[in-house]
DNA sequence: GTTGCGATCGTA
DNA sequence: ACGATCGCAACC
């Protein structure tokens, strides 16, 4: 797993399909995922325009959570990858509850088992993920959030790849990675500019 | 100090 | 298609 993490970021995108995420008593197994690169040459990376304090995390060592604050409302979740400074970072975009069911449906308005966890910011309020959650150790035992490679690893040939979802820019390339087929994948949106341009 | 807007979601 | 809602980062 640690080797997976700290090695090249689109690779590291696609081995974190299936893999599984618990945290507040939940469990999710990862079904959709966009790798960002850090401060190589990627626009829609948040690491793009150097260090911040928000982004301060993804300048550090593979395995560590970043997770950040958007729309005034919802947190997003990412697992660090790649060396020290390079910033490099994968979203996780969907996955599907697998234990902890009840507390998933608590946390979330939806009783809709499919969509406990459809949607970046949907998984982090089915997991509990929020600010306080900055910077966890996802390999350490004893971590609030913790990461853990799957029981059965998913094929090369069931991922599927696309543009990244809700990005301006960078439409050419596919770096948004989904377990073909399966129903906990999100919904694709357009993304919409919020004024129209004159 | 001020401002524009976003790696979204639920509802219409 | 739109509104909610606020922190971040760019700019003055």
């Amino acid at each position: 797993m640690k080797d997976l993490l700290a090695g090249p970021v689109l690779p590291a995108a696609r081995g974190l399909l299936g893999c599984e995420i618990s945290a507040g008593g939940v469990t999710v197994r990862i079904t959709e995922v966009e790798a960002y690169a850090g401060t190589a040459g990627d626009p829609a990376s948040h690491a793009h325009r150097g260090r911040t304090p928000r982004n301060a995390i993804m300048f550090g060592p593979a395995g560590f959570l970043y997770v950040y604050f958007t729309y005034g409302m919802h947190w997003c979740a990412n697992v660090v990858t790649g060396v020290e400074g390079e910033a490099s970072a994968v979203l996780l975009r969907a996955g599907q509850v697998v234990s902890g069911l009840d507390l998933a449906i608590a946390r979330r308005r939806s009783t809709v088992e499919r969509d406990l966890a459809r949607g970046p910011a949907r998984l982090c309020q089915a997991l509990g993920i929020d600010g306080t959650a900055y910077g966890a150790d996802l390999l350490a035992p004893d971590a609030p959030v913790r990461l853990r490679l799957p029981s059965t690893p998913v094929l090369e040939s069931r991922i599927a790849a696309g543009p990244r979802v809700g990005v301006t820019g960078a439409h050419d390339l596919e770096w948004r990675f989904w377990i073909a087929d399966d129903p906990t994948v999100s919904v694709y949106r357009r993304h919409v500019p919020r004024k129209r341009a004159q």
